[in-house]
DNA sequence: CCCTAGATTTACT
DNA sequence: GTAAATCTAGGGC
């Protein structure tokens, strides 16, 4: 299992594609996340794209010690806390034309380790395990201490071909934001056999 | 320096 | 439905 994870990493250049382009590429991907040598895993089922040319991104406004991940190396983790309490995690994308973007990863269908995530949430609950960025985060143990991890090497965290691509995707506005509510880059897989 | 708003979730009333 | 948890960036004075 674990062998095949590893030899269907997405590389590098997955990620050196326009931000909008590789938020729709990702969904159906599958998040990998080891710890102590377990593995936790989930097909990505929602993400949001956000761009350095978009209001309601962080890096609108330039390079902060905060976004400096976004404007560094596509496939790498850019995680940020919100609201004091809250672990979320993009994924650096973006084309030569951007100076800095993002794939929010909002949503997960749980794969392997759903025990473990169980006991990361604190709750028994299949339905709330990973439904949401901030909740997700946890089952899977990302905190700021991932921050900038390469994503394209098997370490601790990373992610690998998923399921068939062959299921419809859905855009709409992006959840939680005031600005830029006209861009449709809220991005979610349906799935065939729902 | 102070205030506000935020790519959220949870537990209340 | 509303509030509370409380870190960070940005704007105003």
């Amino acid at each position: 299992m674990i062998d095949i994870l590893h030899t269907n990493i997405l590389p590098r250049n997955f990620y050196e594609c326009e931000t909008t382009i590789v938020a729709k590429k990702l969904l159906g991907k599958q998040l990998v996340r080891i710890i102590d040598g377990k593995i936790i895993a989930g097909i990505i089922i929602e993400t949001e794209a956000y761009r350095n040319d978009d209001p309601a991104s962080h890096t609108y406004n330039g390079i902060t010690e905060r976004n400096k991940a976004m404007f560094g190396t596509s496939g790498c983790a850019y995680i940020y806390t919100t609201h004091g309490i809250h672990s979320c995690i993009d994924i650096v994308a973006k084309s030569k034309r951007f100076k800095a973007g993002g794939v929010l990863i909002r949503a997960l269908d749980p794969l392997v380790g759903i025990e473990t995530m169980k006991k990361n949430r604190k709750i028994n609950n299949f339905q709330n395990l990973t439904n949401g960025p901030a909740k997700l985060a946890q089952a899977l143990q990302i905190t700021k201490k991932l921050y900038g991890m390469d994503l394209t090497t098997p370490d601790i965290l990373f992610v690998s071909e998923g399921i068939s691509s062959k299921n419809k995707i859905h855009s709409s506005p992006r959840i939680g934001i005031s600005k830029a509510i006209d861009k449709l880059w809220n991005f979610k897989l349906i799935l065939n056999n729902k």
